[in-house]
Order: structure tokens, then sequence, then C-alpha cells
DNA sequence: TCGAGATCGTTGTAATTGCAATTATTCGCC
DNA sequence: GGCGAATAATTGCAATTACAACGATCTCGA
């Protein structure tokens, strides 16, 4: 019939929930939030780039990360210019602050995972985030589906 | 180093993001939202049920659940009654609209999880399952951790 | 080259959310 | 039995969020 207990949604969501609670507390402490964190990692991660990239990156609305970067920017976290190639774009990168600061984050956020996995081995964490990405990637290819459909009846 | 393609956290997250946009358009046809979905599961899966146990079986906030759970008693959906047997709690209930919903989305969500899970044989996909629910239960052991320092100190 | 349409980011606005405070009830201990 | 602490749910309030509308810039075909 259909089980909760083993539906896949619920079984994402209730970790998502769990993990933003527990790491956005330790987060608290260095006085960021769990989007920031997400910011300031993508960024480290793929160096500056346009706000819209940024969204995808980080899985937030792009007028909601518009805000929230104008927040990060007030505290010295990132900086954000006009990209010259493109006068639509605003190009965003850390700040030699922002950069100390998520390098500073980086160990916690490893002790987090390294907790959520405790008991698994290397072969079967490997396996598991193999896994998610075929899910999200599946969840995406049904979204283009949909995009197509409503682009054909326009 | 710090990679965050295979950062478990950065995973789960963008599948939560992507199943609540994705589901939660096919929802907004039936004139609800992903949250009361999630409340409409729980009760089917467990029946009436204390507001405090469903927020944990939900994963939402007890106060934000009981705006929730007002404005789907407004649309008839669910019924709210102060406990018998304990009168500081209050008794949720599917009315029959509600049960008749969710069993009209049931095959839906269903659908969903088919798509996330397109590429997986049961076995694969029993074994993600799996994986989730010793990830959930390993952080939910940190939280316990975290409560029992702080009632130590306390 | 120029004008319609697309793209990029920000802003208006209304709804949702989470934390803290509040009210009502029960529990535990004397 | 009765009083202080604990628990359940709701509500006040401030912050976050998403969708739609907008202004600015770019693209591409006639």
């Amino acid at each position: 019939m259909f089980n909760l207990a083993s539906y896949l949604p619920y079984l994402v969501n209730r970790i998502g929930v769990r993990l933003a609670g527990a790491f956005g507390k330790e987060l608290a402490a260095y006085g960021i939030t769990l989007p920031m964190w997400r910011v300031l990692a993508a960024l480290r991660q793929r160096g500056g780039q346009r706000v819209g990239r940024l969204a995808e990156a980080t899985s937030i609305e792009v007028s909601t990360l518009s805000r929230l970067l104008a927040g990060m920017e007030r505290r010295g976290l990132v900086r954000r210019e006009r990209a010259s190639e493109d006068a639509r774009s605003v190009l965003v990168e850390l700040t030699q602050a922002g950069a100390r600061l998520i390098q500073r984050i980086i160990p916690q956020a490893l002790h987090y995972e390294d907790v959520a996995l405790r008991d698994f081995d290397r072969a079967d964490a490997e396996a598991l985030k193999d896994m998610l990405v075929r899910v999200y990637d599946n969840i995406g290819a049904l979204e283009e589906e949909g995009l197509e459909k409503a682009r054909r009846s326009a």
C-alpha cells in the first residue's frame, strides 16, 4: 500500500531537517546561518560566480539569494560587482574574511558528516553518495520533461 | 580537502529542494501544500494522534504545525479535539474528506518515488532506504548527546 | 541597425517559519 | 491534598521565503 517509513521523500526530508537543525546551531556560534554557509562553501568550491549560477549550486531561489548576499556583503563576507563582459550579471566573490571564516568552519562540517556516517565503511559511504547523485539526476530529468511539455503546449 | 559534490548534507539538501519543488507543484492542483500532504500522510499512516507526535512524524515544528492544522481544519481536512485522557493535548484526526483526498494523491506520490528511483533495482532501492534510516538515527544520536551535555551543565 | 523578445538580478508583497512567551493542565514530591 | 516544576499547544513577533513584477542589458533576425 503506502508506507511512510519506506517512502524516499519522507526519509530524505527528515534527514535534511535534522541536519539543518543540528549544524545550524553550530553555525550560530560563527554568526552565520545555514544558507550563508552554503553560499560560502559554493564560492570556495568553484570560485567567484554569477548570482544565477550560485543559486543553482546552493539550491537557493535567486530572489532569496539576492537578499542573502546583500546581508553577507554588509558583514564583509562576500563582494558583489557587475560583470564586465555582461552588465546584466553580478559577479559574487569571497572576501578574505569570508575565505578565512569558511576555512575555520570546514573541519566542523566534516565532523558532522563523520557522525552522520559513523557506522558506514568507506565503500558504503561511497555507494550511498553515488545513489544520491543518481536520485538527484532522476528528479532533474523529470523536471526537464515537465518543462518541455509546457513549452510544446505554449 | 573539502568537496561539496561529495558532501552528504549537500547531496541531501539538493534532493530535498528538488523533490519539494516538483511534487509541491503537483499538489497545488489538489489545493494543498507540501507540509499539508505530510500531515495527511502521517495521519493516514498512524491514525489520529497528538500534535506533538504529529510534529515528530512530519519533522514540522510544533508551532508551525499548530497554524498549519488550523488552516487544514478550516478546509475540512482534519478535526481537532482536546484529548479526553489529558486535557493539555489535542487529538488530530483525518476527516472523511481528508482521508479521501490523500487516497487520491497517494498514486501520484508513489509515481514520484518511482521516477526518483527509476534506474534502481529493488535491492538497491532497499539498500538506499536502509542507509538513509541509519543516517537519520546517527544524527539523532548526536543530538541526544548534545542535550545530555546541556542537561549536565544546567 | 534597430526593435522585439529573452535573460539577469533586484524589489514589492504576502505567506510561512521559528523562537520565545503565554495559557492550561498534569505530575511529582512533601 | 497542595504547591512548584514539567509538559502540551497556541500565539506574538521578527525574520525568511517564494512568486510576480520590474528595470536594465543583451541577442538575434529582418
